[in-house]
DNA sequence: CCCAACCTAAACACTC
DNA sequence: AGAGTGTTTAGGTTGG
């Protein structure tokens, strides 16, 4: 029938567009944005919560599944090091560099010092003088659609399919991994209703697990990143207020 | 109060 | 057959 897995939008590398010119409501932060800073694939795995296996993983395994290329935002576009990464969230928000300085998220998730993975507690110094207040295994401020959507960003090929999902949430938001198992269920919902990603049919000849792969729809991802960005803004101003007592 | 967005649960079909 | 995946429907909560 439909088996409307989105033919992919043919991706040629000139899709970069998605990455900085996307009409994205600029906001006072984000002017001339994606210019500055940027990340390079290498120093992308910095945070405590370090990159999950799956992922990793899933950049041999999804092999060359095709020519879509994963050309978004992060590709192509090199690096200025993380080591600028602390300019602040202002200039990169377009690209989801800030995103990946998950100090930034780990005070939202705290959690994930409580309960250390046994592959990714390595806290880097410097990265979060770690106030580790907070409430234990709460629930990440996060829509299932920013999560997956942060997930998706974060493959080196742009898509996952459901399980590697599954996989990063559960390594950078560890309230799932205790978490009952219908959130599994809302993640698939999410992926199948939302029109921001999209199914890719894997490849038979390599497929080497179930179901397809997902991306997010080029076309949507200014929205989500408008949405994980209020959402980020929010909840680390207010968490600075939490967090930081008085100064 | 209304609406949109989101969450959750459940049922069902399909594929491996 | 069973597990995983994908789709759909329905009801509830929450914030603007």
């Amino acid at each position: 029938m439909e088996t409307s897995s989105h033919t992919l939008p043919s991706f040629s590398s000139s899709s970069t567009t998605l990455g900085g010119s996307l009409p994205l409501t600029p906001s006072p932060q984000l002017t001339s944005s994606s210019v500055s800073l940027t990340l390079s694939p290498v120093s992308f795995p910095p945070s405590p919560t370090s990159l999950s296996p799956a992922t990793a993983e899933s950049a041999h395994s999804s092999s060359p599944v095709s020519d879509f290329a994963a050309s978004h935002c992060l590709e192509g576009q090199s690096t200025q090091s993380l080591g600028q990464v602390n300019t602040s969230d202002q200039d990169d928000l377009t690209c989801l560099s800030w995103l990946h300085q998950r100090g930034d998220l780990l005070s939202l998730q705290p959690l994930a010092k409580i309960t250390p993975l046994p592959q990714q507690q390595t806290c880097t110094p410097g990265q979060l003088p770690s106030p580790p207040p907070a409430p234990v295994s709460s629930k990440p401020p996060y829509s299932f659609s920013s999560l997956i959507f942060m997930a998706l960003e974060d493959s080196p090929q742009k898509r996952l399919p459901v399980k590697d999902i599954y996989e990063w949430i559960v390594s950078n938001f560890p309230y799932y991994r205790t978490a009952t198992g219908g959130w599994r269920n809302s993640v698939r919902h999410n992926l199948s209703l939302s029109k921001s990603f999209c199914r890719i049919q894997r490849d038979k000849s390599q497929s080497v697990g179930k179901g397809s792969l997902w991306c997010v729809c080029p076309e949507y991802r200014p929205v989500l990143l408008e949405v994980l960005r209020k959402t980020h803004s929010y909840h680390s101003t207010n968490s600075n207020l939490i967090n930081k007592p008085a100064l």
